[in-house]
DNA sequence: AAATCATCATGAACTGCTTCAAGATGAAAT
DNA sequence: ATTTCATCTTGAAGCAGTTCATGATGATTT
């Protein structure tokens, strides 16, 4: 399976594309490979693309006022990466974007999904449903965050998203959790051996 | 001003409707006056509908495992509110949505939605850009709650929004800062009178 | 093969925020 | 006019999670 087929596969799974909507549809994306700990996404820089992630993974992370990386969101294969408020609305970033292991994206930039929206109602709905996807996402992530100790956090997070817990660096995984990572060291630990 | 002509000022500020647009896509919604106290949204049931606040405010929360009210969005007027997740994929509700004071709203039903996205590439527009709003605006909060403190959080919130600030109550505003509302009343009487 | 770097672990002291308890104030209901 | 309810305040004690320090382990570079 080609690259683009995995594309067409994840658009035509949740719309009503024919082959050769989807086809001149994938035409718009553009094939990068990404090494390792490399960025496609700077703070201060606009990002100017949207990232499907074909294979690899990634994370999206701020710096804090005192220098502290706060993972924001993490993206493996299938699922879409990018700053979102530097891409939707053009200004400068304020995260990076990073390659958490050798990868390989679909980028779309932001010109050419303007013109893709503009050109077909079926490809505007198509924009329009991953917008509702990503805030329903993040509506489920503020929900978490608010409502649940950093224990249990870690706990959903392990069952409902194995894959990644299982694929990411440790301290990555708790500045997404708002946790230190001496503190989830101590969560895992604390549950495998309690001495006996 | 009639308040749909309210609803018809905030489509054509950012989109380019014609006046006959406008008040075709108008005429889908339904208005409503909401007292006081009163749900729009309830869990359990599924949100049928989307809210546009016309005047009045309301309060969009989730209660805990304790028991704990946790605030997850304020909508005051030209804000649009709901249980985001409950309506777009007609789910039942996690949320409540209730009146903080007696209030006027335009509502529309998920069907006719549905039908208006479909009807017309321009309103399939409106509604993507709606989306993407609302996307962006999670993915700030969920930024802000990471990388802040309960007290930098209030700060940012009381210069950014103020106008909610000074009109919701206080118990309300600390668990949309996950915190409790002893510590924010603390908060709030150490930055006035540090007894001099 | 060594040396460096990235990641994870563990303990002790500390702190931001919570919990519990009790009271003050004003708005709404009867 | 009184009672009840909703909201906010203040203090004292406690705890979830941080900070700092130090070491172990394994991957990467030279």
């Amino acid at each position: 399976m080609t690259e683009f087929s995995k594309l067409k596969a994840h658009i035509q799974k949740r719309h009503f594309f024919t082959d050769s909507e989807a086809d001149d549809f994938c035409q718009n994306f553009k094939l990068t490979r990404v090494k390792k700990r490399q960025f496609i996404v700077q703070p201060e820089f606009t990002a100017k693309n949207r990232f499907y992630v074909v294979q690899g993974s990634f994370r999206a992370y701020v710096i804090g006022d005192e220098g502290q990386e706060h993972t924001i969101q993490f993206a493996i294969e299938d699922w879409w990466i990018t700053d979102y408020n530097s891409y939707i609305f053009q200004q400068p970033a304020s995260m990076f974007v990073m390659a958490l292991e050798d990868s390989t994206v679909l980028q779309i930039n932001y010109e050419t999904e303007q013109e893709l929206k503009k050109r077909k109602h079926l490809y505007e709905s198509f924009f329009r449903v991953l917008a509702e996807h990503t805030a329903a996402h993040m509506a489920r992530r503020v929900i978490l965050n608010l409502t649940k100790t950093a224990e249990q956090r870690f706990e959903f997070v392990q069952e409902r998203y194995p894959e990644i817990v299982n694929r990411v660096p440790q301290y990555a995984l708790a500045s997404f959790l708002g946790i230190t990572t001496e503190y989830l060291s101590k969560l895992r630990n604390k549950r495998v051996s309690p001495k006996s």
